[in-house]
DNA sequence: TTGCTGTGTTTTCTTGGCAAAATACACAGT
DNA sequence: ACTGTGTATTTTGCCAAGAAAACACAGCAA
């Protein structure tokens, strides 16, 4: 028996839990081929490989009229994707991330395509593409014919990535608070705020989850400005500042709790659509902010030197 | 003769006018390999292999001393570069950009790898590397398995793009605004001025040049943001705008000429350091670009439908 | 016509491999 | 100890080719 590739099996898998739906019933039939692939979001080709796949198994039949669901699915004709490797893009992505947040990348470490290559298990073509990709986030760089690289920090960094955010952040703020009082949003708020305070109130156990709620609230903000150039750029800023947060763990309990105040009082001055203590309030987590990204970036620096 | 490749063959050019400078004076060795090789950019490897050339035409003599320079190169020594096709990606890189420069690449057309690979000499996975690193520009994206495709405007694009670059470049205007009175910006502001006008008094011959001159200013201000991460993303937005403008020829000159006059009001509110005016001009300038914006790609949508 | 299927063609995805270049190592001379 | 050179190893840049999947077209049936 051929091995097929991860797409046919993920089809397959579908395409079963349909016939399941079907087999038996008065209404036997599946859908025409096209249907089917624009449903399932293949091409036609692989539709037809998986059907074919599966009157090999008896599980279908094309007759004259079209394709016959002759019996229901057992669990064994299914795959067991969740182990199967995936696209090789997929998994060159989680292995280098694991890598980012292990700390086993610091600013300034050299790495080789080739290794990468080997210990993922790809081929050296999709781990470059996918560094390519990846550097648009500007955590990485490459000369031509040397090695990658991590960016190192220098003096200015933290100060222009900051600035950089608030500019954004500060526009979107600003059209957030624009919005009707009725949309979706402040639900939203409200909901953050609430977890918030519940967090608070439970601190030591469970200040490990600011970090969740700084993302989830800069991304409620974010998204207030809806705009695709604002949003895309928010999210490259949002990983490099994670990226740098890692490093320099004395102390964070502190900061962590820090940022809980400066995010209430922010959300209490959103939902009270107060513009100027917003705006403060937003001003002031964010200096925060880069006090902590100043004090990542000379710690590693220090280490590294 | 074997074929040397670009960077040995650039390299010895490189290479040659230093023996020029030495070959016959009392002190005719060159320096370490390793000296040589940082100047140059390049690796040892390729010094020695490019050393090694130059002692078979015997321009240069290893000994136990050194590299000494024995004579004079000559003329007929150098290589030709400039026809040479120097590296694949650059050669893509500038096939690619003439399809678009010359519109043959519009909003929503598909276009394939291979077609690509096949046209301009290189392999589908050197032009997949370029694809995938030009795409950070966001005028291209591509689905698994799919081609490629010019992406489409929609209603918000314009709008929204031009947002996005307002709030930068206020932000640089302002940080520019705030510099020193004898820093560098403020003479090439002046030129920029000088030679809008030059433009101006001859507008129906030259008026070909505003781009450039549009190119020039807006560079100029978004320098003085100081700010990596602003001077990246700004320089993905003019790119888009540039590519952007290019339909909808008719009504250009008339265009032209309004957006020189907002520059020459733009350039003399800033060289008079007035902070409101400045903003104010800014602001009106973006303005239009942004109208300009939404008529070329009402225009373009309108043609491919 | 219109929709569906069978079939053939093109394109993407992935791999292995080779030449060129970068990098690491070892040793010699000062 | 340090710098420079010769040598070996690793890595990048590029390609050709095959498998998998997407796409295009012709014929058929309702």
């Amino acid at each position: 028996m051929k091995n097929k590739s991860y797409l046919v099996q993920k089809t397959i898998n579908l395409m079963l839990d349909k016939v399941k739906d079907i087999a038996g019933s008065n209404e036997s039939y599946l859908s025409s081929d096209l249907a089917l692939a624009t449903e399932l979001d293949v091409s036609r080709t692989t539709i037809r490989t998986v059907i074919g796949e599966l009157e090999e198994k008896g599980i279908i039949k094309r007759d004259s009229i079209g394709k016959r669901a002759v019996r229901k699915p057992k669990k064994s004709d299914y795959y067991d994707i969740s182990t199967s490797s995936s696209t090789k893009e997929e998994v060159i992505q989680s292995y280098f991330l694991s890598l980012i947040n292990s700390g086993k990348l610091l600013p300034g470490t050299r790495f080789s395509e080739l290794e990468l290559a080997k210990q993922s298990g790809c081929n050296t073509v999709t781990v470059r593409e996918f560094l390519v990709k990846f550097s648009r986030f500007g955590l990485i760089e490459k000369d031509p014919r040397s090695q990658w690289q991590m960016v190192k920090f220098d003096d200015g960094f933290a100060e222009e990535l900051i600035e950089f955010r608030k500019v954004l952040e500060m526009r979107a703020l600003v059209k957030l608070l624009d919005q009707d009082k009725d949309a979706a949003v402040w639900g939203e708020l409200e909901q953050i705020l609430a977890d918030h305070k519940s967090v608070k109130s439970n601190f030591n156990k469970r200040y490990q989850e600011v970090p969740d709620l700084d993302a989830r609230l800069h991304l409620a903000i974010q998204k207030g400005a809806n705009n695709r150039f604002i949003n895309q750029f928010f999210e490259v800023v949002s990983f490099v500042c994670h990226y740098h947060y890692q490093w320099k763990k004395e102390g964070e309990k502190e900061r962590l709790k820090v940022a809980l105040n400066e995010h209430i009082e922010l959300l209490t001055s959103l939902l009270a659509r107060d513009v100027a203590a917003s705006v403060r309030a937003l001003e002031l987590h964010l200096d925060s902010a880069e006090r902590t990204l100043m004090a990542c970036s000379t710690s590693v620096n220090n280490e590294s030197s």
